[in-house]
DNA sequence: GATGCGAATATGTATAGACAATTAAACTGG
DNA sequence: CCAGTTTAATTGTCTATACATATTCGCATC
């Protein structure tokens, strides 16, 4: 029972000595028969450790060559995008969903041809507007969706427990609110939303198709580097 | 070579599987040893495809019990945040910093305690600016920036190639342009915004402070669904 | 029925060895 | 000196085995 696995111990101390910055970019990391040597264990072991660090990459690995600290050419940042009912619960608010718009209708979007639900809402956090919600949803790739009662749950929270581990895009920008949207909102026209499109699919196949403009003062994304999972 | 190793394609296979729905949330995986069985290959190949898959959150494993495929509770992105002087040059624009302010001095401000250097700029674009930054840098981390020459190079360019692989947060959200910004810019006050924040730490010490603001139409961050690594 | 305990099961980790693939470096012939 | 060839170092993958560890299930006992 060692607190850690040897391997995910051999992969810390390689990465602590990337991420302090004391092994550079470039520089040679130890082969796996030094480190096998080294931790007095067999090559397999060091192999899944440096596995590891190639797969979140910290190092890359040439064969002949050896294994090397990467050169980042950019920050790979996780970002957690979470249901915004239990985003909003978890942080101890009241979350409530008011649907302002159901139509049954056929698409002629580019990226979401077809027989589409289309829904408008609005998002509150204690009782306060925090997002405007327009979305598409395919019809034929869910067709229990006409029958949910979206009045109650909000589309997305419903899609993630009814059609999960889709393939999904988001982009991010900011804009000017709308007059109809600042009316929705609350919120005066022209005033800074945060706009989060996200294009999910299943198969390749379109599932949905979101824009939520937030509040600006009342959301924040958040990114993390993605060195330390475990 | 065979065009895919074994243990890729195992995981492949059960990802897609995962991703189509086919095997829902909850669903149990076939153990390591009827996997093993299926591809007549060793154990330790199937646990290598089912150990990714569970890093990946794909699935969860437990003892006695099984592989299950896991509920997704967040849909993890993976947002790239690359140096604006690379992203402008990638899309084949000119691109321009220009240095504002440049001051060495004590800081107060509670992520960034001590001595530090403080710069504003603009970035632009094919000659028309894209966005406005405000940076603070620890002289105590990072002493050789004293001596840099950060009107030649933007101190993200700078930094990135000489303080690499620190980790970071991003916080993302839209503001309202100050009339100061605006003016920056060559916008309007009240204009929307697209606000990064982004503060890097090495081993544990803050290294920047930056603050980033884009004009809303120039710019868009994009973040993919990141289940797809090798 | 409740409780405690042992057995069965599935994953977690590690070993030692083998061969394949890649490629940098050394070597060789002109 | 250059070009082509050989060599050798290093990682990539896989096997077969072993033991550890957590957890569920069933059984025996109270």
């Amino acid at each position: 029972m060692t607190a850690l696995a040897l391997h995910a111990r051999i992969r810390r101390e390689i990465e602590a000595q990337i991420l302090s910055g004391a092994w550079p970019p470039g520089a040679k990391v130890p082969g796996e028969v030094a480190l096998m040597a080294q931790y007095g264990c067999a090559r397999m072991t060091v192999n899944k450790a440096l596995s590891a660090l190639a797969g979140a990459g910290l190092v890359t690995r040439k064969r002949r060559a050896g294994t090397f600290v990467a050169r980042p050419r950019a920050q790979s940042m996780v970002l957690e995008i979470t249901d915004l009912a239990r985003e909003v619960t978890a942080r101890g608010q009241a979350y409530e969903w008011r649907l302002l718009r159901r139509a049954e209708r056929r698409s002629d979007h580019p990226e979401m041809p077809g027989g589409v639900l289309e829904t408008e809402g609005v998002h509150y956090a204690d009782h306060a507007p925090l997002a405007f919600e327009h979305r598409l949803i395919s019809t034929a790739q869910v067709p229990a969706i006409l029958t949910a009662d979206l009045a109650a749950t909000a589309p997305g929270t419903w899609l993630l427990a009814h059609v999960p581990w889709t393939e999904a895009e988001n982009r991010i920008t900011a804009t000017a609110a709308s007059p109809a949207l600042a009316r929705a909102l609350g919120i005066a026209p022209g005033d800074a939303c945060l706009t989060v499109t996200r294009r999910t699919w299943r198969a390749a196949a379109p599932v949905t198709l979101v824009t939520q403009q937030f509040i600006a003062e009342r959301h924040e994304l958040v990114a993390r580097f993605g060195a330390a999972s475990a």
